[in-house]
DNA sequence: AGTTGTCAAGCTAGT
DNA sequence: ACTAGCTTGACAACT
């Protein structure tokens, strides 16, 4: 069992989401932003290994522009060496490794465009993985994405897509339970047709479920994951009280994390900490990780 | 130097 | 018809 963070440490000051605007895009900022932000995600890993944090979620914004129609900068053979250099501590640590491209990421959108634009991304995340030389327990995690009025039609659109994606997106590609559209049961039903594995997510399960328990939904999710796949992935939160449902806590109620951890006690997993101060809370939250 | 506005991209739900 | 929020930061433009 391991617990990580997203992206940037908040004890350390780590930077690997230097960004610029499209506007201003150059070959020179290019290549200084990536440089920067590659050293940024060393820094991190080197750190969270030290910290005993050994799951890590590499920000989308590494390589700025990576996946956008602006970029014919060759950032995979300029930063291979980097690149295959982090991936090996990565291995040698046993350290665990996501992604998660943002909204933006639609592969079931009715716009062809939006779905182009979509696998472009996966793609270069996908990429990254290659060039890491990371296996497929390491993964890309995406929302089954829109409902467009007819769920059923979009699982269908999300599971056609699917079968034309690229057998290195396919091998990292994980789908996530949100909170208002797609269950652990609707990811289900795309896992039964695709194989693709469902990482549960307990705060978009507290909001939208279908009336089985925290158990039942973390069972039906685990068993989506195979031997390549590795141990099942979580994503962590709790609710910040008295704000809008949905809503990710600042810091993390380490009671009720501990009450999670016994009630879960007889599943193995890993731990994605969704939770605003990153690496505090995974902290606090590492003496109640079970080993 | 510090503060505020803006950023490549989509979608839903609420006004 | 329009926009806040997702999650969130960090750059750019302003005082």
């Amino acid at each position: 069992m391991k617990i990580g963070y997203v992206g940037d440490s908040k004890i350390q000051s780590f930077h690997s989401a230097r960004r610029f605007r499209l506007a201003s895009y150059s070959s020179e900022k290019f290549f200084e932003y990536s440089k920067l932000n590659i050293e940024g995600i060393s820094d991190n890993i080197t750190y969270s290994v030290e910290s005993n944090l050994l799951f890590y979620r590499i920000r989308s914004e590494i390589i700025p522009f990576a996946s956008h129609e602006i970029c014919n900068d060759n950032w995979r053979d300029k930063f291979k060496t980097s690149f295959e250099k982090i991936g090996t501590f990565i291995q040698d640590k046993c350290m665990r490794i996501s992604t998660h491209p943002d909204q933006f990421i639609v592969i079931n959108s009715p716009n062809p465009d939006t779905v182009k634009t979509s696998i472009r991304e996966l793609q270069y995340h996908a990429d990254m993985f290659g060039l890491l030389n990371l296996n497929s327990s390491h993964k890309i995690q995406i929302h089954v994405g829109g409902a467009y009025d007819n769920k059923n039609e979009s699982i269908k659109r999300f599971i056609k897509t699917c079968k034309g994606l690229s057998k290195e997106i396919l091998a990292h590609l994980a789908i996530e339970n949100d909170d208002r559209l797609f269950s652990v049961n609707d990811c289900y039903i795309i896992y039964q047709e695709t194989g693709i594995p469902i990482i549960f997510d307990t705060l978009h399960y507290a909001i939208k479920n279908d009336g089985e328990t925290l158990l039942e939904a973390a069972h039906k999710s685990f068993s989506t994951w195979d031997k390549e796949d590795g141990i099942p992935m979580i994503d962590y939160s709790s609710q910040q009280e008295g704000l809008r449902i949905g809503r990710h806590s600042d810091e993390i109620d380490v009671n009720q994390f501990q009450q999670f951890i016994q009630l879960t006690r007889p599943l193995n997993f890993d731990i994605m900490l969704e939770i605003k101060d990153k690496d505090i809370s995974a902290l606090r939250a590492l003496p109640f990780v079970v080993y």
